[in-house]
DNA sequence: TTCGTTCTGTGTTGCCCATCACAAGTTGGC
DNA sequence: GCCAACTTGTGATGGGCAACACAGAACGAA
């Protein structure tokens, strides 16, 4: 199915493009839906393409050859993904799942490459953008080498988390408690006792599908190692 | 001190360029030498450089909150870093150390930014470069979940070996110990331990400053799981 | 060479967290 | 509204590795 140019023009990155080029864009996108999840983008199918995530939410994964799975990042709809193929040609370098329902629509990784050749601001912001994924992933490995597991949780949520329209620092939508294991090198259960605790001293709330960073400078004092963990 | 245009053509990054583009370059630049252990690159000095490692041996590192340093990459001559700031015009991401005494070429950012704009090989280059950096850091962070040190310690030797002219694979010059560590989340004793293991099982052999992955299929099967580490 | 510094080797201790095994709670699909 | 499938909660256990504390080896600079 075809594209409407309305959808278009929700994805930042296609913004310094004219009309009369979304157009023809349209036409060769497609947009496809997943169940929660379902395997959105495998890292060995030859088809490379570039994704835009319309709607839901989506996890970057892969697995260790013990087949333990590894949590990359979180893809929030506006924002696109498989882009390192599209730029290198390379093939696929992890996995992209479905963590709710979503619909995304698909650009021929062929097309994207042109696409970007023929403009500048794209490339540009393609290039912004790998700067950006080294400095996100280097963080997260930064955060791999915290010993303390409550610690990495707590610096994985203040990265995740940020400031809605009432000024209230809130984590949104909540990730499993898996999808966060797997994010931290950590278990599941001790995510399940680490987020006890937080509870349980009132630093975190948690209302339906949103997290609220009640006592956010408390979070930051624990992430930075300034405060002990709670213990009980 | 300036360098000298002989010095630049060991830098494939710079292999596009005319002659006549490398006169003035190498006019604005400055050659600078580092003893073992020396900052090359802090994160939060405002000046920012491109740097081309003219021999030696580089490290890039950060520090987690509580102190305990984090190892990133290697670098290794020809080869060049602090491309990240050059891109976005962030500070600088991480700290670069000698690893060893080292030399390095250094071009102001400033530069540097309108010789990737003004050429556009180059640019092509930088951005591959930089697509090749989200490959390797989301590979070092695989690594990292591998919760057998053992394990993580023959992946990442395999990352840093390489099939000499001999076709013998070796790692060459040999990290530290603690230089390792760091970059497997394990502590110098541990990396220690691993490494008497493996040479008693002759899977590798030490020779002044190369290693020699006598066994590489071997070490392969450990770091892929298929064979349980040795135990003694 | 000689001496200081950095690197490597080794034993011991203790604790932290992965793992297993269920139980209870929650969702979503029909 | 019901049931199955997923998610969260909780105890018990054991192994593994970080941390500490030195000793010995290798390196590098005078």
């Amino acid at each position: 199915m075809p594209v409407s140019l309305q959808l278009l023009t929700q994805f930042p990155l296609l913004h310094p493009l004219p009309r009369e080029a979304l157009e023809p864009l349209s036409a060769q996108m497609s947009l496809r839906s997943f169940a929660r999840r379902a395997m959105v983008m495998s890292k060995d199918t030859p088809t490379q393409e570039l994704g835009f995530l319309v709607d839901g939410r989506l996890q970057g994964v892969d697995f260790t050859v013990d087949g333990r799975s590894v949590g990359l990042y979180f893809v929030d709809p506006g924002d696109y993904f498989g882009e390192l193929s599209v730029v290198d040609g390379q093939s696929g370098s992890e996995f992209v799942v479905a963590a709710a329902r979503s619909t995304v629509a698909f650009l021929d990784a062929a097309a994207a490459r042109e696409l970007i050749a023929m403009n500048p601001d794209l490339a540009r912001a393609v290039m912004a953008r790998l700067a950006q994924r080294v400095r996100s992933v280097m963080a997260q490995r930064m955060l791999l080498s915290l010993t303390n597991p409550f610690q990495r949780l707590s610096v994985q949520l203040l990265q995740l988390s940020h400031k809605n329209s009432a000024g209230v620092t809130t984590v949104d939508p909540v990730p499993t408690h898996q999808e966060l294991a797997i994010m931290i090198n950590a278990s599941r259960e001790t995510v399940t006792r680490a987020f006890q605790l937080l509870f349980l001293n009132k630093i975190l709330v948690r209302e339906g599908n949103t997290l609220t960073l009640v006592r956010g400078d408390n979070l930051k004092d624990i992430a930075e190692g300034r405060v002990e963990p709670p213990k009980a």
